[in-house]
DNA sequence: TTTAGCACTCTTTTTTGTCGTCTGCTAATT
DNA sequence: AATTAGCAGACGACAAAAAAGAGTGCTAAA
């Protein structure tokens, strides 16, 4: 479709609009490696990469700047990887070694270590509610009428809840609900802790729904919960676009809402990596931005999502390589000395 | 000091100036209730008040704007309570109904409450950690190597956590622990949970090292951390003052550096309410903002503290009339169906 | 003591002009 | 047929100048 020198005139505008975020013009970028020729030739270039809706002018007599079909090209077409350099890899590998009691720390600070190395804003998310099972259910009473439970799903996370009753419990009863929900649920996505069960444990097996409903309440609550976590959120400021104060209130305005975040990490399933390029966000809120979301997972336990917020003309192959190595690093780590994870063979 | 006139004058600023945060000429203020005289004299009025320092002009002809010392004043003599509406009084009661199975929630609550009725943003944090007594520990083992530690706090809060071993532990040993670790820390400050502690219990009480250090590190850490709560923080930048390029990024700094915040709520003891107006605050960041804090307790039981961090002409009287609303509240409605408060005669 | 009136100051907005950049096109060159 | 040099034209960015508007301080009168 495109011949060479038309890629590669792309690829150079592309990559000259990542680093100035002006206008490029057909000056700037003759001469570079497989472009030795004369601006108008390039400029003849330009003329037929704009026809084709790669490349557009800001205004008639203006450099030209990438589409977002122009963006969708480079990133599928021409994206070289291993942008990462010798300091950043040794400070991912630094900051991986970080010693977590709870894998959802773990998360975070992948989170927060691609945030320092690409200066994006990073959100995080754990894992689906849907894929986890739960591995084993734990009540215990803290006062006459507070009990503890907590959740062991299979993917080694750790789901704990208060749960307040109006009338007194006992050691006896705190058993037989540990046998009862281990018993029931073991093996079961947590998603079964629901409504249902509610109805049979009451009507079918004559619990007290005193005792149950609160139980079944606030552990869902628990178990449905998004704990949507932030990272490096003023570093986006310091880029030109957000001159605009336009821009800058659009972008505060999503951080705000936890909830369009969740969802925007919990779709786009296919594969590990998505990239989503301005309009191509399902969110109308983000559509100044590109969002480039990284399942993250060890082994096949899905560990949640991170998803990097940057400007559509992030520099999507140093946010790609650092993604890649911080997977490969971490699945190579916890290969061996995660003591919890269950022996596959 | 002043006058009474010249108290109404510099009262009709203040509240124009939050109301428009343009500069209040005398045009503007005449004729307002207690100021029916004509515009050269209140300009008079003026030109002393300026004198004095409690007003000052943006420009040699601008209108007036209130000073820090005339906000001072204004918050420390003018301010007039009870601006809250019947809608707003309905709202917080409603808001306030929600059942919370932990108390940290409460506080958040209350947080989130305030900034959506004042438009401002909020940010809390729980309570001091040493004012915190241990009423009561319980360790649990989740499996072999894994073990979940909760403290339950004399104020209600429960803090929990897991702390994994490199061997594997028996039911005996978590048995002696728990013996141990509430017989030596119950009534005692959670700040306790200490070195000095650890190097009790390995070297007097002949614990093994290899059990006994992940515990005091990792309940020590979830003791010491303070969980910062923003909310609100894409309001603040409806306000006209966040025109300014400078002042949006200055704030957007501010909220990225939780701990800035967690200093700034764990000062100023004194009293219950504190207000901090622009160069007041102790904080370099915060000198173009307002903030006040708000101690929350329930009876004698500190539960945290929460900030409004506003412009400095914010809405002073709205601020202090929805707290104390809140304050009231909240004590009113915990009062009776608190059922873990212990009773106090 | 208060007020009407006016000159003066300063900001804000609009207008005008200049400069520099980059394109598209044409005609010449390879 | 592809490339290139050269140039006219378009337009943004910036600065200076001009006009409009808002508010003050002061003076003199009530």
């Amino acid at each position: 479709m495109l011949d060479e020198r038309k890629k590669r005139v792309l690829q150079a505008i592309v990559e000259e609009y990542i680093k100035t975020a002006e206008p490029v013009s057909s000056n700037a970028i003759m001469n570079l490696e497989g472009l030795e020729c004369s601006s108008a030739t390039i400029r003849n270039e330009m003329a037929e990469l704009e026809k084709m809706g790669y490349i557009e002018k800001t205004h008639i007599s203006s450099g030209r700047v990438p589409s977002e079909k122009g963006y969708r090209f480079y990133v599928d077409e021409l994206l070289e990887d291993d942008k990462i350099t010798v300091d950043e890899i040794e400070y991912i590998s630094d900051k991986l070694e970080t010693k977590v009691n709870e894998l959802e720390d773990l998360t975070q600070i992948a989170s927060s270590t691609i945030s320092e190395i690409t200066h994006y804003t990073t959100v995080s998310i754990g894992p689906n509610t849907d894929v986890q099972l739960i591995e084993n259910i734990k009540f215990v009473l803290l006062s006459p009428r507070m009990m503890m439970a907590v959740i062991l799903t299979d993917n080694g996370l750790v789901k704990e809840t208060i749960i307040k009753f109006d009338e007194d419990i006992t050691e006896n009863q705190v058993n037989t609900l540990n046998y009862m929900f281990n018993n029931k649920l073991k093996g079961e996505p947590i998603t079964k802790i629901d409504k249902p069960l509610e109805k049979y444990l009451v009507d079918e097996m004559k619990y007290s729904v005193n005792l149950i409903k609160p139980i079944i309440v606030q552990m869902k609550k628990v178990v449905e919960e998004e704990k949507v976590h932030l990272e490096g959120t003023k570093q986006l400021f310091e880029l030109p676009e957000f001159n605009s104060l336009e821009v800058a209130k659009n972008f505060v305005n999503i951080l705000d809402e936890k909830e369009l975040m969740a969802d925007m990490l919990n779709n786009g399933y296919a594969k590990d990596i998505n990239i989503y390029i301005g309009e191509e966000n399902e969110k109308e809120e983000l559509k100044d931005f590109s969002v480039v979301t990284f399942k993250h997972r060890i082994g096949n336990k899905d560990l949640g999502t991170i998803g990097i917020i940057g400007p559509k003309r992030m520099d999507y192959s140093k946010v790609i390589s650092v993604m890649k190595y911080i997977s490969k690093k971490l699945n190579d780590n916890l290969g061996d000395n995660s003591d919890d994870s269950k022996e596959e063979k």
